[in-house]
DNA sequence: AAATGAACCTTACACTGTAAGTTGTCAAGC
DNA sequence: GCTTGACAACTTACAGTGTAAGGTTCATTT
């Protein structure tokens, strides 16, 4: 005799959005590696398989939940001066990276070929062209900023800050003494400097590129920092 | 009756270096996804447990290659120039990056606490001190270089170069229609580009690094491009 | 009321890292 | 030469993974 109570069975009950939401909430309170279609049909009260029928597999679903954090990304309102909006797009994008820390290391390493993806590729590279540059420049520039924001992006969510992935960790008296320069390096380092670091980098950036841009005209960065 | 034909048991066959070389080899042949214990020990000739007396988890084994990888960076000649010595220890990061592109992804993940590591660091941390920053723009500097470096060695290794990992990929017809921006610059985002590519922000950082220093001079970067 | 097909569940398989226990082999001491 | 002990490698087993294959239930359409 079945004394289990039986689950009642809903049809339509799932959702492609809910189980992305369901996703991104065992991804940020399990991990990244945590994360599992078990765990996240527990997550929703239904069996794993029963995903399936919404995403073919989990490479499916990832790809969904990328969609669904870049296709949230808008172009900066064209508007604004040019270096402001080159500022919003990345920030934008930095900020969906703080908005999933525990993603942010499949996010940058995601190759984005997706319709999505590449439609906000195609904008932030079209932001580019307004800058003034041709097309390889702008391609190149684009590449170089976005080496900068990726490992910005990955070193926020997923670096130095948030403690030794190291077997073999060193304690702060010999990091004092063996390390002098990382131990005072690290006051800045941590969370709370991100933002005044990553500025930092993109200003140093900005001005090169509006350098590039104007034809190397006087330095512009004196007494910035 | 066991007609298998029985391996011969050799003690001490296995050590710590062999098992880091057939390391690298897997991972390499089989991808950073497709490493296993057991592919590993496959390789080497031997049963998964075998790998544990010589490394008590993967965590072990994969610090080891980060290790043997960082350890085998030298700090450029101080004798040299400063930005000539910045570039060199930065190339060379790349440079291990590009000899183990499967483990890149790992590498640019992984959090350096381990002693090897952190000597590197001190060691790069001590080559910005050099350059004439204090202890703040050191660090600084440090991050938003390592954030490029990072990226770059990411992309260059596992990025858009290396094909879709998106499920629903769009043709070229559809690229050149729907993304021409994207299409366009798809001609520099080649694993044939790299170098200039990274040059050119390198440059860029270099360049703002050293204005940072002399405290906001000329223009140096006119015509470079 | 019957048929259809979508939505969900059950089972099973090949894979993973690794804990626990066993066996084979070599070196040292007698 | 024999015994002993330690160590290196192996065997087995378990809980976890993604997912293929097939079964069940139920809302909708006819």
């Amino acid at each position: 005799m079945d004394t289990s109570i039986k689950k009642k069975r809903v049809r339509g009950r799932l959702s492609r959005e809910m189980i992305e939401d369901a996703a991104f909430n065992v991804i940020e309170t399990e991990g990244l590696s945590g994360f599992s279609m078990r765990k996240l049909a527990a997550a929703l009260g239904c069996e794993a398989m029963s995903i399936y029928h919404h995403f073919p597999s989990v490479a499916h679903l990832h790809e969904a939940l990328v969609d669904r954090l870049v296709g949230s990304l808008e172009m900066p309102d064209a508007g604004l001066p040019w270096r402001q909006r080159m500022r919003i797009a990345i920030e934008d994008f930095r900020r969906i990276g703080r908005d999933h820390p525990a993603y942010a290391t499949f996010l940058v390493t995601y190759r984005m070929n997706s319709p999505i993806c590449l439609a906000w590729l195609n904008g932030i590279l079209s932001l580019f062209r307004d800058g003034g540059f041709d097309t390889e420049l702008s391609a190149r520039l684009f590449r170089a900023v976005g080496y900068y924001l990726m490992g910005a992006v990955l070193d926020e969510n997923a670096g130095y800050a948030k403690g030794p992935s190291a077997v073999n960790t060193v304690g702060d008296e010999q990091l004092a003494r063996d390390f002098p320069n990382v131990m005072a390096a690290g006051r800045f380092f941590g969370a709370a400097e991100f933002d005044k670091t990553f500025e930092l980098g993109l200003d140093m950036l900005l001005d090169e590129m509006e350098r590039l841009r104007d034809g190397a005209g006087a330095g512009q960065l004196s007494g910035k920092v």
